[in-house]
DNA sequence: AAACGGATTGGCT
DNA sequence: GCCAATCCGTTTC
C-alpha cells in the first residue's frame, strides 16, 4: 500500500532512513511505470548537519524545498549533470532530508534498461543516487512533487529487513563536512547486489 | 555578468 | 581500484 502523508512529518530522520530501506519507490513518467526497492539511503539531518545544504539555515532557491512539510521530493543537480532524489522529511521548516542511493529494480525493467542502456542484471544500472533517479526517469522537474500524488509515491510491499540485515557506515562523498564525516548515517541492505560500492560490506 | 565547485559516474589500468 | 571528465545552479561581483 502507498505510504500516506502522515508518514513524512516524522522528525526522526534516522529511523525514516532505515525505514525506507525495502519500500518500494515508484515513478509514472508519460505513463510509463517503474519502480524499485530502496536499499540504500542516506539521512541528512538539517541545519545542524554540516553535510546538508540547509547547514547554518540556509535558505536559497535550491534548498527552500527542503524547508517545507515532509512528504515532497527534493531533486538537485549534482556535478552539473546527475540527478539526486530525496525524500524531504520532519515539519515546516525544518529541512530533513533521506538520499536514496541505490534501488533494485522491480517494475517496468525493460524500460529501466533503456534509460540507463544497460541490462538490469548490471548492479550499476541502479546504484549509487545518479543512477538509481536515471532508473526511475527522475530528473529536476520532480522537485518538490508530492510523495503521495500520481506521479512519484512509495509503497510498502512488506518488505522487511532486520537491524541484522542492514549495515550503518558514513556517508560518501560529504568529506568537508567536518566532524560530521564521519558520523555513521548512510544505511544499506547487507549483500545486495545494487548497493553502491564505497565503503561497500 | 562571470566564476566556482560539487550528497558522482564510468572508463581505464 | 583509481582518477579525471563534466556541466549548470548557486553564489558573488
Amino acid at each position: 500500500m502507498k505510504l500516506d502523508a502522515a508518514y513524512y512529518p516524522n522528525d526522526n530522520v534516522v529511523w525514516l532512513a532505515k525505514d525506507l530501506l525495502g519500500k518500494v519507490l515508484y515513478t509514472n513518467v508519460n505513463n510509463s511505470i517503474t519502480a524499485g526497492i530502496i536499499v540504500e539511503t542516506e539521512a541528512y539531518f538539517g541545519i545542524e548537519d554540516k553535510a546538508s545544504h540547509a547547514y547554518g539555515g540556509r535558505r536559497t532557491n535550491r534548498t527552500e524545498t527542503m524547508y517545507c512539510m515532509g512528504g515532497i521530493a527534493y531533486v538537485y543537480l549534482c556535478y552539473g549533470m546527475h540527478n539526486l532524489f530525496n525524500v524531504v522529511s520532519s515539519v515546516d521548516g525544518d529541512p530533513h532530508a533521506i538520499l536514496i542511493r541505490a534501488i533494485e529494480p522491480l517494475v517496468g525493467i525493460d524500460i529501466i534498461e533503456e534509460r540507463r542502456k544497460m541490462v538490469s542484471t548490471k548492479a550499476s544500472i541502479s546504484s549509487g543516487p545518479g543512477s538509481a533517479a536515471k532508473a526511475l526517469g527522475i530528473d529536476r522537474s520532480f522537485n518538490a512533487k508530492i510523495l503521495t500524488g500520481d506521479e512519484i509515491w512509495i509503497e510498502d510491499q512488506n518488505i522487511k529487513y532486520t537491524e541484522q540485515d542492514i549495515v550503518a557506515t558514513p556517508r560518501v562523498g560529504i568529506a568537508y563536512a567536518q566532524e560530521h564525516a564521519l558520523l555513521p548515517l548512510r544505511f544499506f541492505v547487507k549483500g545486495n547486489k545494487y548497493v553502491s560500492k564505497p565503503n561497500k560490506i
